[in-house]
Order: structure tokens, then sequence, then C-alpha cells
DNA sequence: GTTTGTGCAAAATGTTTGCATGCCT
DNA sequence: AGGCATGCAAACATTTTGCACAAAC
């Protein structure tokens, strides 16, 4: 949240990102600089998809073309600085990888806003699965669907999304 | 597996789709039914996506319209008859909701080959969660990823998934 | 007979590709 | 200097939309 830790680990990102080029005989272009950056000044909860990144960057007068973007998010998704969701009927949405602990998503039904949380028990269903099914489990991806029952959504006349994943 | 069993389920689904289309006034079109036993005969485990079903259709002699095809399986969809779902990087994929108890999907990171489990631990998470950020939550998507520790994959050089959703 | 749902094609949306230019090494 | 990465626009793939006709009520 202070602005101290969120440049400490976008400087973490960059010494990452600059090693995988490295190692991968990639050019250190400004661009790929540029969108980990971007994306790392997000706040908290916040996802961003392609075109609302392209758009951003130019209102901030970077000069950066659609192919790029795309281009560099990719590669920030290989090396494992930004992770991509594919939420139910939405585009892809990308956050920082390094920014929090992994955190799974509540999606509301009605106005579609997305919440984070945390439930440590997901960890023990893990080993349980891997266990009985033989398998080394080292990823998941976990999302809840609901309708707000505290705040109240605008625009509730939004249709209630289906299952995902 | 047996046919009487699938016949069964097909019969209990097309009379859930009668009595929603009288709720709701729409009309009993041929095209709505023939969709819904087309993904009704799908073998267990398999799932399909509009373009195949599409063709699928086409190739067995059906006139129907790809505009139709999305219309209804949003349709089912919307009646609970049909799950989609939204796997990565893939277009939408669509099974029968009747024939199974919920399941939740282990993808191997090598193979790529999805295994199904079901852990009633979620639910509690599920009660958890809900409560504490004020949701009703009615669904979820639950994704494993892993590593083979028993079986041997045969293509071994596919590269690891990354998260979804 | 009305009106909704369909078929078709065109449009819209999101993403990828091809090529000429520019910039990293 | 050489070659990879970029910018741009066209191509592509998937889904949505508009309109005339057909079919359900």
């Amino acid at each position: 949240m202070s602005e101290p830790v969120k440049k400490e680990i976008l400087q973490r990102a960059k010494n990452i990102l600059d090693e995988y080029l490295n190692d991968q005989g990639l050019r250190k272009t400004s661009e790929r600089y540029a969108v980990l950056e971007e994306i790392y000044r997000l706040p908290q909860d916040e996802h961003i998809d392609v075109e609302s990144l392209f758009l951003k960057m130019r209102n901030n007068e970077y000069t950066i073309s659609r192919a790029t973007v795309y281009n560099s998010i990719d590669l920030l998704v290989d090396c494992g600085l930004v992770v991509k969701h594919n939420f139910k009927d939405k585009n892809a949405l990308y956050e920082p990888a390094l920014t929090y602990e992994h955190h799974d998503h509540l999606v509301c039904n009605s106005c579609l806003k997305i919440k984070e949380f945390l439930d440590p028990d997901i960890e023990n269903i893990k080993k349980r699965v891997g266990k009985s099914l033989g398998s080394a489990i080292n990823l998941h991806s976990l999302v809840f669907y609901g309708d707000c029952t505290i705040t109240n959504c605008e625009n509730l006349e939004r249709k209630k999304v289906g299952s995902e994943a």
C-alpha cells in the first residue's frame, strides 16, 4: 500500500525481468519495462485488460502499439511476473504476480466486481487431492460467483454469470 | 454410460427445458431441443465448442445457423442444463449439467489430461468466504494444475500451463 | 394473425500476423 | 552492422447484431 513497498517490489520485478531477458537472449526494450511498470502500478484488487493498458499508456504520452502490449504481456506472463486471469465472459485480465500473496477471487453475479480473498484450507484440499490422484499440484485457480448480500450493486440488470473453467 | 441411463437423463433435461420455456413464456422451437440433445449425447469427460457443435449438427443433416446455436446454448446455460467452461486460452467449452455431480478439475501440466475430483471441504471455504465478504455464493470454479507423480505422460514437451480464471 | 425465433450475412470484438522501420546489442 | 522488436494495418477468429422470413402460439 505504501509507496516505498511498491517501489521495492517493482525493482525486484525489474531485476527478475533483467535476468529472464539475459537468460533467454532477448532484448531489453523500454516497452517491456514500461508494460511491467504499468501493471505493477495497479492498485490492489485491480486487474487490467490489454486494451485499457494500451489506452492508459497512450494517454500517458507513451508511444506503444497494441501488438507490443500483447507481446510484452505474454512475455511477462511467461516469466512469472504477471498473472493472467480468464474470468467468465471477460477479456483476459492481468495483475502483478509479485505484489501479494496468492489470492483467489470472488466475482459478483450482478455487477461483476471482483473481490480477493485468501483461505488457507485450499492448501489442505490441494494436498489431499494431489495425494489421492497422484499429482504434485503446484498451482490452482479458484473462483467463486455470488450475489452481494451487503453492498448494493449499481447495475443489477446484468445477467447472472454461469460457471467458469 | 449405459444407454438407458443416458436416455433417462436426456428426458429429464427436456422436461426441465419444457418447464423453463413455459415459465419464461418462450417458444419451444425444435432447434433448442436439438442443441440440448446434441450436448447430452457427448461422451463422459468430453466438452464441445460452438463451432464444432454447429458443424456436427450440419453434418448430421440438421439445418441450423451459428447464431441459433449461440442463442440456444446461452439459453441452456441460463436454465442450468448446460455448463460453460472457459479454460485458459481456449474457446468456451460446454458439457451437460445433469449428467454428473459437480466436479472440479485437475489438469496435468505435462500432458494437459484432465482428471475429475470432488472434495467436500470446498463448501466450507465457500461458506466462510461468503460470510466474510457478504456474498451469497452459488457457484464456484476450482482447477488444480500439477505434475503427474504416478502416470507417465506421453507429451512431456508441452509447456507448463499458467493459472486460469 | 401476431410476434418471437431463426437464418444469413455483415458488423463488432479481441487477438495475431506480415512487413517495413527502428533500436538494442 | 546485424538482427530482433516495434508500429501499423490488415488478417483472423469468435461472437453479436440487424433484417427478412418462418414458425410457434
